[in-house]
DNA sequence: GCGTTCATGTAACCTGTTACATGATTCT
DNA sequence: AGAATCATGTAACAGGTTACATGAACGC
């Protein structure tokens, strides 16, 4: 259960509104923690009854007022605890693979649309992290953090990338033609009908 | 929801019981794709009300029945139409990434500790997947599938196994001394006292 | 004797997603 | 005129985890 975490570690570098914390999670560590505005009230409500935040109520005029939510001390103790737990690491769960891994009673030719579409994404994101990457930073312990996190963010979209486009040309009608040829009996695809 | 698809996915290659389909999930696909048996079991059920798989019960002494589960011609059918559909790719989900992000609240010797852990985690799955690649197999499309899941798990264990390397000797204690004679204020960390 | 494997399932719980609900202001 | 942004929240549902429950056989 990081999400609490997440939030107290956001607001350690200063007080969020709910509404603040969604944006702050969309805009710096939406590579590797994601996080609903619904998901946050709730957690604000509870992290609120343990005492680890504190709230104060912000009047706006036209729109529903602000509540910003500071980390107090017992906020502060509960995350330098949770960075002694051991790490609940979530594994990689691919949609994708699943469908390569029974490729044979696919449909090729929409998989291999969907290929070029993960394919841009990663694309997209290595320049979004490449931008960030070349904005010079202070020299701090928190900037060296965020540099190693971006960093591996960096070589995951890369390496993704790269593997699309040479797992497309592998599917390629041309290549897999050839296969067939090799092949004692020929699978059910629309392929094999051209 | 493609555990669904995954089990009708396995299925497609042989009938299998719920425990099979646990062990298959835990031995072939689990670096893209795990499930435990309840989740399993609880799936299955509802595979069987929709007609995509049915169940023949084989006696067995000393042990509960196995029940045996094959795909269905709706079955077939069910899986060709999710190739169609758009993938649902679960982004990476990292605690201890968020945890670097807040780097200055954390416990550095934990979260060197953490690092320790995780790398030997991504030589073990390296050396497994590595000991798979290396056995040769058909020239079928259904094992180019699979070569290509397997690959994108080696770059993906690989360069994770790095990245700790070189995070590990970032946040070494010399490095992190050289950075605090750097900075203006000192963050309140075990280092500084030592 | 003790842990593991085989083999099924249920129930409670936690987390995350999607949709619903409201309503003024600002941008195109 | 219509969409997006600001700003809060609730409710229903889907998916995943953990624990409970049972019990024989087999290897150490």
């Amino acid at each position: 259960m990081a999400l609490r975490d997440a939030i107290l570690v956001s607001l350690s570098d200063g007080a969020m509104s709910g509404y603040d914390l969604a944006k702050h999670f969309d805009q710096t560590v939406s590579f590797f923690w994601r996080a609903t505005h619904s998901q946050i009230y709730r957690e604000l409500a509870k992290l609120k009854d343990k005492g680890q935040v504190s709230a104060e109520e912000i009047p706006q005029r036209g729109k529903p007022n602000r509540i910003v939510y500071s980390i107090t001390e017992a906020g502060r103790n509960a995350v330098l605890a949770w960075s002694r737990q051991p790490c609940v690491q979530d594994r990689v769960k691919d949609d994708f693979l699943v469908r390569l891994y029974g490729l044979e009673h696919m449909d090729l030719d929409a998989l291999r649309e969907h290929l070029v579409q993960r394919l841009d994404g990663h694309r997209d994101r290595l320049a979004e992290f490449t931008a960030i990457a070349n904005a010079t930073e202070p020299n701090t312990i928190a900037a060296l953090g965020r540099r190693r996190g971006l960093e591996i963010g960096l070589r995951y979209e890369r390496e993704w990338a790269e593997w699309c486009e040479e797992t497309l040309d592998a599917l390629s009608p041309e290549n897999l033609a050839d296969l067939n040829c090799v092949l004692p009996f020929t699978p059910t695809t629309k392929e094999e009908v051209a």
